[in-house]
DNA sequence: TACTTGACAAGAACGTTTCTTAGATAATAT
DNA sequence: ATATTATCTAAGAAACGTTCTTGTCAAGTA
């Protein structure tokens, strides 16, 4: 994903600079994140503007969205299958690379043409378990 | 759940119509499909309502809250641990009882205290796959 | 009876996402 | 070079889904 090109879409410098943004970013970010962390080099780029190119990443299969947050998509420029470890306090999401075998068999199914999985773990991070209740500042 | 009583808390004509609603219901309504199925009997119950009693049931661990639809909540009013199958053009959900072993060693983890997990299938249901793209109505 | 508590309807408010419009920019063809 | 076309952008309006606020009512309690 660090090369910051693609034939298939216009580059510009908004697009450009959202798709620096997400290079190696882990946190899992959502439009409006996106939108502030880009404010102070685009103070005039819109929240849609941030929209459509996150639409057109996605059909790009740059990034991947997750339904991970109820009421907000997140975007994860990590398109290779993996996981998540999701922290039911702060939100945040860590990303894991293990593999797991997931056999369903034609019963189980029904005539469902199965094309990907998804698996979640959630729980508590480091963080929150480690930190006092009254000082622990959600992200989100 | 078919037990429509509880002595955390009261009793309502509204809640008990949405735990007899729930009672079953395999389709993951959101709070709007409750709202609309409902509207017939109660016709001056409000959203509000709905929400308000999805968050308690929820509390009460009546029903499960399902982030599986961007930008839209629906609740599971099976507490069982069980996954889904979601049909990525209808939005359709299926559940499916089946458990897989997913291990995660500590250095996987890294100090995550996992409480659950969640295992989602998307993929093409069968009525989708049979049925010629023009004629496809989805729910949602 | 008076007091307290919880639930309700109604609508306002809020956050997220999509749509619409008009203007700017780049690619292509003439 | 100029015209044509398509695409991208900003800006704001609009549409959702959800939460919050307010006033009212009913049930339970002292």
């Amino acid at each position: 994903m660090s090369d910051v090109s693609n034939k298939n879409m216009k580059m510009t410098p908004q697009r450009i600079a959202i798709m620096k943004y997400l290079d190696g970013n882990t946190a899992h970010p959502s439009a409006a994140d996106i939108y502030v962390a880009l404010q102070e080099q685009f103070p005039t780029m819109s929240l849609a503007t941030v929209y459509n190119t996150m639409e057109t990443l996605k059909q790009q299969r740059v990034v991947v969205e997750l339904s991970i947050d109820p009421g907000k998509k997140r975007f994860d420029p990590n398109t290779q299958p993996h996981h998540h470890l999701i922290c039911i306090k702060c939100k945040t999401v860590l990303d894991i690379f293990v593999d797991f075998p997931l056999p369903l068999s034609d019963r189980e199914t029904g005539g469902f043409q199965i094309l990907g999985n998804r698996v979640d773990f959630y729980g508590i991070c480091k963080t929150c378990g480690d930190t006092p209740r009254e000082m622990i500042q959600t992200n989100r």
